[in-house]
RNA sequence: GGGCGCUUAGCUCAGCGGGAGAGCACUACCUUGACACGGUAGGGGUCACAGGUUCAAUCCCUGUAGCGCCCACCA
């Protein structure tokens, strides 16, 4: 017996520990076709969140659905070791107990973070069991595990002898907070409201003064140039002089650049080379001198221009210039400014906003420093990751994604690959007491190749920097196989089938994968990117802790259940849309879940169990055989959908299926066979039912896992836990079902419309009143009669049948095909509502008839429209009219009011 | 500054060159023998705006407005 309601908080862990147990999840199971989705790898030390929840349902839903079609299906589990993220963590964790990294030193550093990846590194995996994620687990892999670092090694020393890695000493952006250089990618420019400072400096041996105006007046300390563009005629004169900086007295040249616009400012820029990326690209093209006047905190330091303070003198003050050092990049802006304001060189303050960029993660103000990092030719490995996407060996869906991918690619700048972290994949170059570099997989091929290059053996010491964290998620997709070994995982589910991601990570990771997977596989390292939105709040808001809705799933799994929250998700995600998600929704879902449990229990109420050998097509009941054709018709479009990766439709397909056709419907018109006498007649039933519901449960397995498999069981459709290997519904074969579907569609538009017509009425559902029917056919009697116990019913009627005699006044009437119903309810109904009713009814089929018959009479539209449309413009306004001269009848009979 | 997307019922969204849809919310009624996490019925929209193409436009094209996202050199 089926218990009275599903206890997802009971059986949900019941039933995923089981499956586990059981392998059920394994790949090589069958000798299918692979289907491979590599997991996208969460930060080993997080927890699940909405995002999350959203991306592995849908992962999930497809990989059931394929293992269900008898696919080898392998979703790859795996984490991340997220470099800074996890570094921060931890180092937030030491400055709570008052430790630092920097006290303890870079061995006790990371094994503090190994640690904690042993205490946490569990909570995630725990909780996508918890949403019932059928991954691989005996498969699990981490990034810093030691086969994906050997992966790490071979593909960096490779690139790195292919002359696709290099070293390189130019601005990066610096994050100050982290003490780190970070990729383009990282970096987010947010609009801040500042100030425009007006700037005036001396022109050497004259007068004039130059005015430049700067949102960093700081940066003057290191400028090196004023900058005039070449076809400015109020600057010609002054290009080959020179400025002396107000502070320092550095003597500066006026030089002509094309990079200075005349539009902005006053059209004369300062350059700071070393702290400025356009400055940078001037100072190389008049070779500057660079000085930096920031340290690795952003702080002033003087190091660079100490000589020269040493020996100026007139407009500058060393004095003052030395009491800015160590000052942050606010403090030394507030006091050059002040001091600029006393010595009258400031001219003026304009309010202005400016993009400031800030580190994605520190939201720490991005500073240009100039250092020596490791960089990746990207450009070099985007062209055959271009050239997969425009030739369709990968495609996004949807489509629209590979715009934005192009735009990025086909633009794509050198990727800074170092960090100066510790938590992360060392470097493996070396470096010779002259700074001469050894890149090698280990310290000693990387000795082997110092000795061999100057024979004799050198003291090198390790890079002490760490790879960027995408570097290695990068090789994730054959990382994880084995590579760089040839094994026979790597050959069976390489490519992959299909990435489930969102489009937040396009950049970051899914064009690294596919340039690493071209670049050392030869081949895409998956098919197809399904790309899906953002999660946001019930009200279309993003979720934030600052906003504080930020929901969390596992909450709404233990109040909910996860078949819940997998429904709610997959309702909610249409193609390149976002998705709304929170309790209400949740919620929904389970009543879904509960709708469907319930119709379970009502077929076990009822004797419904699975029947062997039963044939649908030897159905003959038109009420099983309509219902055999919405089940395919279910069945067909929750295909279609998966395959097109409409969840919604999915989602939407079944939903329609269960609760509309076979709850509403189907169980309602079923009742009175199951009741009734004819034994025969409620065998073909309950066997027709049987199947149909064994044939939901697994249409529904995909997307609600836990209680489709509790029923699965419950109702002895299979073993236990055999649900998850049971084949996929296809579409059966039946032969003539159209008399079924009109004969039932008749059935379902009488009951409708006599309810909608007592509905209208204010007729008590208590009153029970006669169906008559006047003018029908043959046929439709014989309907009226097999259905007269669900019309009585379920349209609450109390004798259904032949109208004997002519319609009695004060008879309510109804219009269904060649009929008319009609219910003689006088002294229920009140005349004049009817007559209203009536009328209504009447004057729209007039209204619409005359529209038609208009559109028909243009010579222009039957002539040029296609003929099946005019045919059956014509059938609809001929169905008008003779509707409403049938309206016009009835209301003559009601008589005059 | 460049690019992409969106604008349809109170809300969230489908849809589509020829008859405006769903879910939720709302209103009324119903404790009917699977389910109140239920049932039945109902109200509600000049399909953002302006032009154009077409026999026909919510749908295609152009423009406008508003919103969102991504990218971009911090004067």
């Amino acid at each position: 017996m089926l218990e009275k309601s599903f206890d997802h908080k009971a059986i949900e862990p019941m039933l995923y520990a089981a499956w586990e147990e059981d392998g059920a999840f394994a790949a090589g199971a069958t000798g299918g076709d692979p289907f491979t989705i590599m997991i996208p790898p969460p930060n080993v030390t997080g927890s699940l969140h909405m995002g999350h929840a959203l991306t592995f349902t849908l992962q999930d839903t497809l990989v059931r659905w394929r293992r269900m079609q008898g696919r080898d299906a392998l979703w790859q589990p795996g984490t991340d070791h997220a470099g800074i993220a996890t570094q921060m963590v931890v180092e937030r964790q030491l400055a709570a107990k008052g430790e630092s990294r920097a006290a303890l030193g870079r061995d006790a550093f990371l094994a503090r973070v190994w640690q904690w990846k042993a205490e946490s590194g569990g909570t995630i995996t725990t909780q996508l069991r918890r949403l019932g994620a059928s991954l691989d687990w005996p498969r699990e892999r981490f990034t810093m595990d030691d086969g994906l670092s050997a992966a790490v090694r071979e593909v960096f020393v490779t690139l790195f002898n292919q002359g696709l890695i290099y070293r390189d000493r130019r601005l990066v952006n610096w994050d100050p907070k982290f003490r780190s250089a970070i990729s383009d990618l990282e970096v987010e420019n947010k609009e801040i409201r500042g100030s425009l400072w007006y700037i005036s400096y001396p022109v050497e041996g004259s007068d004039e003064r130059l005015v430049v105006a700067t949102t960093r007046p700081e940066t003057m300390l290191g400028d090196s140039a004023v900058a005039v563009n070449p076809e400015d005629a109020r600057y010609t004169h002054l290009v080959g002089k020179f400025v002396v900086l107000p502070l320092t007295g550095r003597r500066v040249p006026i030089i002509a650049d094309s990079y200075s616009d005349p539009e902005k400012g006053t059209g004369a820029v300062k350059i700071t080379p070393a702290h400025d990326f356009n400055d940078f690209a001037v100072g190389e093209r008049h070779s500057l001198p660079m000085p930096s006047i920031l340290d690795r905190d952003a702080r002033i330091t003087l190091g660079e221009i100490e000589d020269e303070l040493a020996h100026v003198a007139g407009v500058a003050d060393p004095d003052f210039v030395r009491t800015l050092a160590g000052l942050s990049r606010e403090d030394a802006r507030k006091a050059i400014v002040a001091e600029l304001e006393r010595l009258e060189f400031l001219v003026k303050i304009e309010p202005h906003t400016n993009q400031v960029p800030h580190g994605d993660r520190s939201d720490a103000v991005i500073e240009p420093l100039l250092t020596v990092q490791w960089y990746c030719r990207a450009d070099v490995l985007a062209a055959p990751a271009i050239a997969a996407v425009e030739d369709g060996r990968v495609k996004f869906v949807p489509k629209q994604w590979e715009n934005t991918f192009f735009a990025w690619m086909r633009d794509i700048k050198p990727w800074c690959i170092s960090r100066q972290l510790w938590w992360g994949h060392r470097i493996p170059a070396w470096y010779g007491p002259d700074g001469q570099v050894f890149v090698a997989k280990t310290a000693d091929e990387a000795a082997a190749l110092a000795l061999a290059a100057y024979g004799e053996v050198l003291e090198i010491t390790q890079d002490d920097d760490v790879l960027d964290t995408w570097f290695s998620s990068g090789l994730w997709p054959f990382s994880t196989l084995g590579w760089p070994d040839k094994t026979a995982d790597l050959a069976r589910y390489y490519p992959t089938d299909v990435l489930v991601t969102g489009f937040d990570i396009i950049f970051f990771w899914v064009a690294r994968m596919l340039m690493m997977g071209l670049h050392f596989m030869g081949d895409v390292p998956f098919r197809t990117i399904a790309i899906h939105g953002l999660v946001r709040d019930e009200r279309g808001q993003k979720m934030s802790k600052s906003k504080g809705n930020v929901i969390d799933p596992l909450t709404l799994i233990d109040e909910y259940g996860a078949d819940a929250l997998r429904f709610a998700v997959l309702q909610q995600t249409g193609p390149g849309r976002d998705i709304k998600l929170g309790p209400t929704l949740v919620a929904s879902g389970r009543g879904f879940v509960t709708k469907l449990w319930n119709a379970a229990r009502f077929c076990e109420m009822n004797g419904v169990a699975p029947v062997a050998g039963f044939d649908p097509a030897s159905v003959t009941s038109p009420l099983c055989r309509w219902l055999l054709a919405e089940t395919n018709t279910a069945i067909v479009s929750a295909t279609a959908a998966l395959e097109a990766y409409r969840f919604d439709d999915y989602a939407f397909a079944c939903y329609q299926f269960t609760w509309g056709s076979f709850c509403d419907w189907f169980v309602e018109l079923a009742k009175p066979v199951l009741n009734g006498s004819d034994e025969a007649a409620a065998a073909e039933l309950r066997a027709t039912a049987a199947h149909v519901l064994g044939l939901t449960i697994r249409l529904l397995q995909p997307a609600i896992p836990f209680a489709t498999d509790a029923l699965w069981e419950g109702m002895g459709f299979g073993a236990a836990r055999s649900l998850i290997s049971a084949p996929w519904p296809e579409p059966m074969v039946l032969s003539n079902v159209a008399a079924a579907q009109a004969e039932i569609a008749w059935v379902i538009r009488l009951i409708s419309a006599v309810r909608e017509l007592r509905g209208e009425m204010n007729v008590p559902p208590a009153t029970l009143a006669p169906v008559f029917l006047a003018d029908a056919s043959r046929q439709t009697l014989d309907r009226a009669a097999r259905y007269e116990d669900a019309v009585r019913r379920l349209a609450r009627a109390n004798q259904v049948g032949p109208l004997v005699g002519t319609i009695p006044t004060g008879a309510a009437q109804i219009m269904l095909d060649e009929a008319t119903i009609v219910l003689p309810l006088a002294g229920l109904i009140d005349l004049t509502a009817e007559r209203k009713r009536l009328t209504r009814d009447h004057d729209r089929a007039r209204d619409d008839a005359d529209k038609l018959e208009r559109k028909l009479a243009g010579a222009d539209f039957v002539a040029r429209a296609k003929p099946d449309v005019v045919e059956d413009t014509r059938l609809r306004a001929q169905t008008a009219r003779d509707e409403q001269a049938r309206l016009a009848a009835a209301l003559a009979r009601l008589g005059a009011g």
